[in-house]
DNA sequence: CCTTGATATGAAACGGGTTTCATCAGCTAT
DNA sequence: ATAGCTGATGAAACCCGTTTCATATCAAGG
């Protein structure tokens, strides 16, 4: 492999004028251009980038933890951070969870190491002060609701959404609401609670713990839900199903249950993902793909933001 | 940031000492390495990898190019091969290309700049030749039926597949057969096409151009080919979708369009997705993730091989 | 006692760039 | 004339590890 200092010798300069036409400085002369690139041309030299990421002390390298490849949530945040890192000539690397913290925290050392640029991280269980403590070697951004003047932020309020969705739910006039979602000590299922709870109260309903169905991800976790919804007296007459994936499920299986929907159970879900559309499933619009590339502008940017974004409840047929 | 050589002056040895406990080389004495862990721990050092990866010439990372990441055939391949890598200490580079070229060979570019270990290609539009110029800089492994001894390989035997299928159905009592693709002049198409023509001559079967349906990969893509298809006449009584994605779209809009399957038309789909499974569909079964675990294990072993993988017809109810 | 091999250690070369700094030429403003 | 720029250039320092090689010690084998 010809190096730099090889293309030196060949061009007849030093390797600062190499490096200077490698980077387009400028005080390079034509004359010397030529010939540096001549010499580049002739011998097919390439930098080695490791060589240049140790000199520069950057890579153009952003980690993205997230804890699914397989999921459309995450796999629309990601589109929407791959293209926006692709037009500003940023490469990612990859750090599926699966929610292990160990996985987390090795993100967090390669920026350490200085491998990574900086990392955005789309879900998180690493308690946020040790996330905290790596923001001195490098920028972390976050896919989450919580206002730091750490981490820069892109979030909806989950609170609201959930909100509005119940409230939508009982001025269709429905009193037994059920909602699922998939770790109980996720980071948004004690909100949830906490709004449900609210919302009860608000209306003077019953606090009911079985309408808080949890495990709630995939499509065929719907089977799940079914399963135990089917066995409540009073069963809930709407859920808010926090994932399109799980009520499409639901809508597909609610048949084989006989169960009816919505005339027996309403069902608005969350995300509005093309299979929700199919289904006329009627959710809530959250723009993923467009908060994925905020992340990556944050994540670049020297100035510390929490930007949020709204939602937009879409009517269909299953309310 | 403290360094190697601080490090070493803090130890009292040489840096090629503090180097050895780093690395775990055996010959360092047990009171030197002592001396350096307790520097190591003191400074909270930790190695700039960009220099392990000049020093070293690699890196770890191994690049996967792959055209979408919110389509499950691809979501399931990744899973396997970040699987894999995992396991194997590997950390992942995504190029998500859209069947751009210009964005594969970014992934190839890197390969040559040494900041890949090796590339993993889960569809390309690169020419194969190429290809076979950047093998000298690093291991390139296919998602691809071509036997080459330049690269490795895994694949399922696409035409065994497209022609179990299309025997499937005839045995089922279908003379008029039509089938979906992606993109006219993807790698897989031209194979079909030949497949198709094959078993319609052995079968005495005419051929009909408005049987093929393009542009079919997305869930929404569905409706097109309904609307193409309740255009025909003779319409086809059975559909091989070649996406679950779309043969769960079909599925799910055909009772708008006025078609009852499999009555008025059989379908069988192709990679048993989740969805296919809630929705009955009869498809094939493709071992994707696998493969992918495969293709990380070929990238990263020294010796060629092209890998075959068995499928497995799986009936439901759409046939 | 001598050879040989295993253990232990560090100096220096090496991987391959970028960037600072000094220097010099030529030009302009005073 | 001369101080002060701008353009052009290269030597050398710097980024930070790994690895080769030379050297030294000590114990076992003959």
């Amino acid at each position: 492999m010809t190096n730099i200092k090889d293309l030196a010798k060949r061009a007849g300069v030093s390797v600062t004028t190499v490096s200077r036409v490698l980077n387009h400085h400028p005080y390079v002369s034509e004359a010397k251009r030529i010939k540096v690139e001549r010499a580049i041309d002739e011998t097919g030299y390439l930098q080695n980038m490791n060589a240049v990421h140790l000199s520069k002390g950057k890579t153009n390298v952003i980690g993205v933890i997230l804890p699914f490849l397989d999921h459309p949530y995450f796999a629309q945040v990601l589109i929407g951070i791959s293209e926006k890192a692709q037009a500003k000539g940023q490469t990612l690397m990859l750090f599926p969870t699966n929610y292990d913290a160990e996985k987390e925290q090795e993100a967090l050392l390669m920026l350490r190491q200085k491998q990574l640029d900086g990392v955005i991280v789309c879900s998180r269980v690493t308690p946020l002060h040790v996330l905290e403590d790596y923001v001195q070697y490098g920028p972390i951004v976050l896919l989450e609701q919580r206002k730091s003047d750490q981490f820069s932020s892109v979030f909806v309020d989950h609170q609201d959404v959930f909100n509005q969705a119940l409230e939508y739910l009982y001025q269709k006039g429905h009193r037994n609401i059920g909602y699922t979602i998939y770790r109980r000590n996720g980071t948004h299922s004690k909100v949830r609670e906490e709004t449900y709870r609210a919302f009860l109260a608000r209306h003077d309903l019953p606090f009911n713990k079985d309408y808080c169905f949890d495990g709630a991800l995939y499509l065929e976790d719907s089977i799940d839900v079914l399963t135990k919804l089917m066995k409540l007296e009073p069963s809930p007459t709407a859920l808010l199903i926090t994932s399109d994936q799980v009520a499409a499920g639901f809508l597909i299986h609610a048949k084989a249950f006989g169960l009816t929907i919505p005339e027996e159970c309403a069902v608005i879900g969350l995300n509005d993902e093309p299979i929700a559309k199919a289904l006329k499933l009627t959710t809530i619009h959250i723009p993923l793909k467009a908060m994925g590339e905020a992340l990556l502008d944050q994540v670049l940017s020297p100035h510390r933001e929490n930007r949020p974004f709204d939602i937009t409840l879409i009517e269909r047929q299953t309310v």
